[in-house]
DNA sequence: TCTGGGGTCCTAGGACCC
DNA sequence: TCTGGGGTCCTAGGACCC
């Protein structure tokens, strides 16, 4: 048996764990750059609100429905979400961390007869524990488990759980459960497979498996084996390297002088690196682009990119920082606005596999020295205590005019919290 | 005025090998 | 007239996820 935790409207739920006036009211949470919507409370998706809609469109509908609205808060996020996992883990036997609202479960060893109770202790623990409801879903398969933790979400009654074992169950309730909503089902499948009159978990699960071979390719027949219940996607407890680390942003203002596009993307690279760092890789390509506005259709639209492989193997943000800058700068257009900018660490491998070059010109002993330096600072000081400065003292140039304070990772808050 | 930011896996097709 | 038959590796692009 598989189970999934699904924390409930995430990052609505983490603002309301620390300003329960929320609670019962509409709220929304922003993307980055306070872009469009991408959390919403169940009073939210009451009023039509939909996930990635535009923040500017809906300003009369806040106006007059009250809606609270908030910047993202990712280092809240983060935070609250380790504190889910951590009881996660103390309640399983192992779990997998999905997503970061997310985590399937292994429940080998616990007794059938115990399943159901054990999901509702679950959901219990994590509230108690951190005050944040979720979803629990189990099943024979990771797409049966995800049906039954979204089950959950649709009736109040079931307290948080859902063991959804009996074949005649579980097709009463793929019989309602629309297509577009299955695991593994995207946008264009979920199209393709309407057009043909199948419109529900249970329509797809009869269709003869050689259709979906030939329409949809593996995916789509791994997809359809687990909604019979046999699993094609294993429970995976260690959580791989990544294998390209990116970091991008639009700016809240279009940019169009080379230095500030190259203070960016120098920002971009040192947050890159850190990632890199703190995985134990290095990279031996990164890849910088920059992009005009794809809003303003009246502009010329331009996607500069350049994929620079590295003489050596690297993870040090003095060095990476310098590429991307003279690549950024090597790039530019003259009188060209843009309104977003990235770059992207390829080819990673573990630091400890890599060999050294031959006429290396960088003194690695050196970078390695300074970089565990800097993160030793940043990791104690604080975020951005200590920059390379190509990449500027002020940050990301994004608005974040609806920011919540971090509650539980800033220490003036914390004790102010613990006062109270 | 204003429209997010990450990731993975799979497949087809081209280049190249003998 | 007629032009083989395997392989592998790499990349771009499309699909999906949150």
């Amino acid at each position: 048996m598989f189970g999934l935790a699904d924390c409930n409207n995430f990052f609505v739920s983490c603002e309301r764990v620390f300003n329960p006036s929320l609670n019962g009211r509409p709220v929304i949470i922003l993307s980055n750059n306070d872009g469009c919507v991408i959390a919403r409370s169940n009073e939210a998706k009451r009023l039509g609100i939909k996930m990635g809609h535009p923040y500017f469109q809906l300003e009369a509908l806040i106006k007059r429905h009250d809606v609270a609205v908030y910047s993202s808060n990712y280092a809240l996020y983060s935070d609250m979400s380790k504190r889910v996992q951590q009881t996660l883990r103390s309640l399983c036997p192992a779990t997998e961390v999905y997503s970061i609202d997310e985590s399937f479960l292994n429940l080998t060893g616990i007794k059938e007869e115990d399943l159901d109770a054990f999901g509702h202790y679950v959901a219990y623990k994590v509230l108690k524990n951190t005050g944040i409801p979720i979803s629990v879903g189990i099943s024979h398969t990771k797409t049966l488990a995800k049906i039954a933790s979204k089950l959950c979400k649709q009736y109040p009654k079931l307290k948080g759980s859902c063991y959804m074992h009996r074949p005649q169950d579980i097709e009463k309730v793929l019989r309602k459960f629309p297509i577009e909503d299955v695991w593994g089902i995207g946008r264009r499948f979920s199209a393709m497979l309407k057009s043909r009159n199948i419109n529900t978990a249970y329509d797809f699960s009869q269709q003869p498996l050689d259709f979906v071979r030939s329409k949809m390719h593996l995916g789509g027949m791994k997809t359809w084996y687990e909604l019979h219940g046999r699993p094609c996607i294993e429970f995976e407890a260690h959580i791989p390297d990544k294998q390209q680390i990116m970091v991008s942003r639009s700016f809240s203002k279009e940019l169009n002088d080379v230095e500030d596009i190259k203070e960016q993307v120098a920002l971009f690279t040192s947050m890159a690196a850190e990632k890199l760092r703190k995985q134990g890789s290095v990279c031996h390509a990164m890849y910088v682009f920059m992009l005009t506005n794809r809003f303003r259709h009246e502009q010329e639209q331009h996607y500069d990119n350049q994929l620079i492989t590295l003489p050596a193997a690297s993870d040090s943000t003095v060095e990476l920082a310098d590429i991307a800058v003279r690549t950024a700068a090597q790039l530019f257009r003259q009188s060209t606005f843009y309104k977003k900018a990235g770059v992207c660490l390829t080819q990673i491998s573990p630091k400890e596999s890599v060999q050294t070059v031959l006429f290396d010109e960088i003194d690695r002993e050196k970078h390695d020295k300074l970089m565990t330096a800097l993160d030793k600072i940043n990791e104690k000081q604080g975020h951005r205590t200590v920059v390379v400065a190509t990449a500027g003292f002020e940050g990301v140039r994004m608005n974040r005019n609806h920011l919540s304070q971090n509650y539980t990772t800033d220490w003036n808050e914390i004790l102010e919290i613990r006062c109270d």
